[in-house]
DNA sequence: CTAGCGTCA
DNA sequence: CTCCTGACGCTAG
């Protein structure tokens, strides 16, 4: 391993012209504790003190037969190791400026171009890389960096096993690994310092991860959709997300006297002082002073499993709640107590300043292929406001009500914009294509298909004109559409629709009655699973379901009703990956354009946009999203049309809808 | 009905 | 005292 910052000018240079030919190069971070990507799962990442690099001039005679694996040591003949120190200098510092410029240098020629470069956690590694680069070096000079990450290979091989470190991956997938090293001995490897050879196997690692790839036919979705992604996810989580920071802490003071002000009212419902978020003490109070057991024999109380011991829970204390006050009082300071911690403190709690960087996970046991956010979960931030009354101390005022909306507590940048684009009904468009359905095909097909599906069915079933409809029905219609074509039993139907299980049942039947393809398409999708044991996405991921033979009948139909959401979900997952991946090279492409993706809901995309361009922006979403109706690479030629749905505003919370820029009315 | 994550009991 | 698990909450179709 040679440290470049020991190189002369000449070495260098000789080293910048070896990595722009090598035929690999491999890559891992190294970090200031002295472990590397590829050490055990870390909880916390440590500071980043390098990147290890290994070029490899030539590639190994009888790669694919992988008997050329060797011993390490022997293996790396024509490799060479170099050690980028990555260090954030203070701005004072002019010592170290020359070597600085050399690893930004050498990144940028590994990063910038488009040849194959391997690396544990791509993602991770890329984010540090642009963090570091900082803004002398534009995201977009890293756009067609091809990055083979292992981790992604194995979870698309297998979606279900839970991503593992390397080591483990190492002793599962490696084909050629047995030959050279017992797996017994994977640990002990692992203890070596020997990061060169470690990286050699990070090599061998991938070349028979790409030779599983190839036999089952994931290597053109991993190259072109995944392998993709991570670049799209790296440059999305290091754009940071501005927030409003004051109207955050304002509502959680707010929040914080409407909780104490509870704690007040449930002492004095108690008639003692107590901790209203401790159980054990709640149920001293409940059951040892009030004995309000006591006061309904007729029905039961749960109790805590393990002590048998009187249970608080929500279901405890809603049957009490007719008692006494102080249940209801403990019920909505629990309530109060969850908005407070999961959507205003725990913003606050993941906040950098003003502002705000969700991680974003492509692997991380997504089952069925969507992108995944968290710290905390930006998908699940409420969608409507939440309502909270605050009580006056002040005689004769009234009660104040304070409405809470953590989405708009996300603001964009002076200047620019949010341009949200939604894909309006894909799983439902994708069930008419995959089905066929003649009645579902025209739904979408129809010339007046621009309307919303949901909206018609909901004044259908409600019998109100579409204009009378309450944001609330579209949602109940959307509900039970999907709801009955993934299969939901009548008496959980009953629950949504609030009717009795017949009724119920009379209108899944009427449902899959007036759409006879859905039901052939179930049991097709079905069917197929059983002959291959697995379910395959429009674009090709795969999900195995070892249950679909099950001899239990619940494991079964739960499988059979996975295999035929995973079709439909796996398949819109697909497209919208697809879709940051065609903005993504667009905007990357493209001179002028500065637009960023922010985050992305499920179907939704959200965009940070220049105030000047939002309109030239929204009709490049608009055409690249709704070509997606035709993916020549893969096959894909939807029968229906894609919609998209485009909104603006300067908050997440209020974004109000964009007309269409090519205002077709329809295509077909 | 199916997917996620985060917060508790 | 610090884990872990299953229920339920939110989201999205």
């Amino acid at each position: 391993v040679c440290d470049a910052s020991r190189l002369s000018q000449e070495e260098r240079a000789l080293v910048l012209r070896e990595t722009a030919q090598a035929s690999v190069i491999v890559l891992t971070m190294v970090y200031q504790d002295g472990t590397a990507q590829l050490n055990a799962e870390q909880k916390s990442c440590p500071p980043v003190s390098g990147v290890l690099v290994l070029l490899k001039s030539e590639l190994d005679a009888m790669e694919s037969e992988g008997c050329s694996a060797g011993l390490p040591g022997s293996e790396g003949s024509g490799c060479k190791v170099i050690f980028l120190k990555l260090e954030q200098r203070p701005a004072w510092a002019q010592q170290g400026y020359r070597q600085d410029r050399f690893s930004k240098e050498m990144l940028l020629c590994i990063l910038g171009s488009a040849q194959d470069v391997i690396c544990f956690k791509a993602k991770d590694l890329l984010c540090t890389a642009l963090q570091y680069f900082g803004k002398e070096i534009s995201w977009k000079q890293v756009a067609l960096c091809r990055i083979l990450d292992p981790q992604i290979a194995a979870w698309l091989l297998d979606p279900a096993d839970t991503a593992s470190c390397f080591w483990d991956l190492v002793a599962k997938r490696c084909k050629t690994r047995a030959a050279v090293k017992p797996c017994a001995g994977a640990r002990e490897f692992e203890q070596q310092p020997n990061v060169s050879g470690s990286l050699l196997v990070l090599y061998r690692l991938m070349m028979d991860l790409r030779a599983s790839l190839q036999e089952q036919g994931l290597w053109k979705l991993f190259c072109s959709v995944e392998l993709r992604l991570t670049t799209v996810l790296a440059v999305m989580e290091i754009h940071r997300i501005h927030v409003d920071k004051d109207a955050l802490e304002k509502t959680s003071k707010i929040l914080g006297m409407k909780l104490k002000q509870l704690e007040q009212e449930a002492h004095q419902a108690a008639g003692q002082q107590f901790l209203v978020s401790s159980s054990s003490q709640l149920r001293v109070v409940l059951f040892e002073k009030l004995r309000l057991h006591e006061r309904c024999e007729n029905k039961k109380l749960p109790k805590t499993v393990l002590r048998q011991q009187q249970s608080t829970s929500e279901a405890t204390l809603m049957q009490l709640q007719d008692l006494h006050p102080l249940p209801k009082i403990i019920l909505e300071y629990r309530q109060v107590h969850k908005i407070k911690s999961a959507y205003v403190d725990g913003i606050l709690s993941c906040m950098i300043s003003p502002f705000y960087n969700p991680k974003w996970g492509n692997t991380s046991s997504a089952v069925t292929g969507p992108i995944t956010s968290k710290k905390p979960n930006i998908q699940a931030i409420p969608r409507q406001s939440i309502q909270i009354i605050k009580k006056q101390y002040v005689q004769g005022k009234e009660p104040e009500v304070i409405t809470i909306h953590p989405r708009s507590m996300f603001i964009s940048e002076e200047g620019w914009t949010f341009l949200a684009a939604d894909f309006s009904q894909v799983e439902l468009r994708l069930l008419a294509h995959l089905s066929s359905d003649p009645e579902l095909l025209r739904v979408f097909q129809e010339p007046l298909a621009a309307g919303d599906v949901f909206i018609s069915l909901a004044s259908q079933w409600k019998g109100l004109p579409e204009g009378k409809l309450k944001p609330e029905d579209r949602e109940q219609a959307k509900r039970i559409v999907y709801s009955v074509v993934y299969g939901a039993g009548k008496e959980r139907l009953s629950e949504i629709l609030g009717l009795t299980a017949e009724q119920a049942g009379q209108f899944v039947d009427s449902f899959l009655q007036k759409y006879k393809q859905v039901r052939a398409f179930t049991q097709k999708t079905i069917q197929q699973c059983q002959d291959q044991g697995c379910v395959v996405s429009i674009m090709g991921r795969r999900r195995h379901l070892p249950h679909i033979l099950s001899p239990d009948w619940t494991l079964r139909n739960q499988a059979e009703r996975q295999a035929v959401n995973f079709v439909v979900q796996g398949s819109a997952a697909d497209l919208c990956k697809m879709a940051m991946i065609r903005i993504f090279s667009h905007i990357a492409s493209s001179p002028t354009l500065t637009a960023r993706l922010i985050a992305q809901i499920h179907d939704e995309l959200l965009f940070e946009v220049e105030d000047s361009q939002v309109e030239e922006f929204a009709g490049v979403v608009q055409t690249t999203m709704e070509s997606l109706q035709h993916i020549d690479c893969f096959g894909v030629h939807l029968k229906v049309p894609l919609r998209v749905m485009l909104s603006s505003g300067k908050s997440w919370g209020s974004l109000a809808e964009l007309a269409r820029p090519r205002s077709l009315p329809h295509r077909l």
